[in-house]
DNA sequence: CTATTATATGAACATGTGCTCATATGAGCC
DNA sequence: GGCTCATATGAGCACATGTTCATATAATAG
């Protein structure tokens, strides 16, 4: 339909690689536990029973979901004896967070205001 | 474990509708194709069969992943004619783009480096 | 040593997801 | 009117995902 745009467009997007890697970023982000997760971890830090108590989850169900964060990178953790503790990984995550809420509660306002759904 | 720790993360975690609708937001850009769709349009409005050919899609895929990303207003689209031109729908969208490939290359550059996975 | 605590992991199962194929809608053209 | 082009949608299916339950590891206490 417009081939000098579709060049132009192809041309631009980023790697394969680069492209499924932040797909699985945003589908690990893309869970409720896991992203609440990442919500209680913003501020600081916490042991793996700790998060438990805050989602009132699992201790083994959070367990999945930090594996699952920490082979993509958005947590880290450190042993203190039998302990970890777990925090973001680095400043892009929280920034993600932030502005992923300024998103959908900006929508939420328009919806409000009747723009269509 | 820590009791007032959990006490206060727990007051500081968002709601749950937007705990819910963020994960609904990021789990849509958690897929390959409607990540590279989002890619695209940032910069540039498209024709969905634009968008079918940059991918090299099919075009029903295409209108299904579309049809995701407006249902979480991700995207938006006017229409001439019989034509419907798609853009991202705010800011925060191409915010969210641009933060995630940071965070991907980066981690990418310290695995290089050799910090463990 | 055994017992306990904190965390990690594997299997299994129910549910969800993204594609293709077929078809519907709807606008512009003849 | 009918025909074609651009897009949307529904059903169906192969595949992925998140939880629970049971168990493993690993550190500390007694």
């Amino acid at each position: 339909m417009h081939p000098e745009v579709v060049e132009s467009a192809r041309g631009k997007l980023p790697a394969d690689q680069d492209i499924a890697t932040l797909a699985e970023t945003f589908k690990t982000l893309g869970d409720p536990t896991r992203l609440r997760i990442v919500a209680a971890l913003a501020g600081q830090e916490l042991c793996v029973c700790d998060i438990a108590a805050v989602l009132g989850a699992s201790q083994s169900a959070v367990s999945h979901s930090l594996r699952a964060l920490r082979q993509l990178r958005l947590v880290r953790y450190r042993k203190a004896g039998k302990i970890a503790y777990y925090t973001l990984d680095d400043d892009h995550i929280s920034t993600l967070l932030g502005e992923g809420l300024r998103h959908v509660r900006e929508s939420e306002a328009s919806r409000r205001l009747g723009r269509e759904a």
